[in-house]
DNA sequence: ATAAAACAATACCGATTAAGTATAGTTTAT
DNA sequence: ATAAACTATACTTAATCGGTATTGTTTTAT
């Protein structure tokens, strides 16, 4: 019931990079410094959000990090996803089988929480980038 | 980002004692083979029950467990956090200097994730165990 | 009073996951 | 050709999870 290390992480990584001068690249270092954050397990999250596009990563000398998209289109939840996979409350909404081992027909629970699901998934689908630049450059860092 | 087996095994216990005609006590064992949990871990889930007062436990022979309170006043959240401590999605809301360590000032990403907490343990807190009671006999079993 | 059926408390254990590190390789600007 | 960056994969350590074991207490029936 608790995000990852690594999604807080990454969280911040991608605002930092959203508050970059378009056309901006930094490298992992500055992030890692500025943030706090391991350089090399951030090397690892920065992986994943490039496979989500979420990043785009330059190689080689003067290489670096610079937003995949738009602040304004990358949501938590996206970060979230990319990081530690589908939003998933329970066992019983990611194995369909897990339920009628115990509820032979009908698992009530189950219902429930399969809604609970889904608003805390919109929920984190409904801030985005800009949002928390704006927070950002309104309060000062 | 995900709930504990022993929060889904204490949903379904609880939900089973709501089911039982009112002043009906059952031992742990039968809680345990009918919903399939593990008997000695349930006892344990079962003593946090108690200690949260969502369930009454009695000792000796004939004795077992009953509902503390009406299914009504016993929600999922009660129950999640008799068993895993209050809802807290991210480290920085448990440890309020952690993101004074990172942004010296003020962190845009700690402010909307305690909103988003606040929606998810609202979230826990419209249901209660007389809906899911209804449900269950909706749909029998 | 004592035996047995229940729960209580605490400590322990093995497996998995999380968090982070290491090693070796690739790309690219100079 | 070299060095500065990222890539890929594998490894390591520590914490947490899921469950078990042991010993003790309470209560009812005999």
């Amino acid at each position: 019931m608790i995000l990852n290390q690594a999604t807080d992480y990454a969280f911040r990584a991608v605002l930092y990079l959203s508050l970059l001068q378009p056309g901006e690249i930094v490298e992992a270092k500055v992030i890692s410094e500025s943030q706090n954050i391991p350089l090399r397990f951030l090397l690892k999250i920065l992986r994943s959000l490039a496979k989500a596009g979420i990043v785009k990563s330059y190689q080689g000398v003067g290489g670096g990090y610079a937003l995949g998209k738009k602040p304004a289109d990358i949501t938590l939840r996206d970060v979230l996803e990319a990081v530690e996979g589908p939003i998933r409350i329970n066992k019983c909404l990611i194995d369909p089988d897990y339920c009628n081992k115990q509820a032979t027909t009908y698992c009530p629970v189950h219902h429930v929480l399969a809604s609970i699901q889904q608003t805390i998934t919109q929920e984190f689908d409904k801030y985005n980038f800009e949002q928390l630049k704006e927070y950002a450059k309104q309060y000062g860092k």
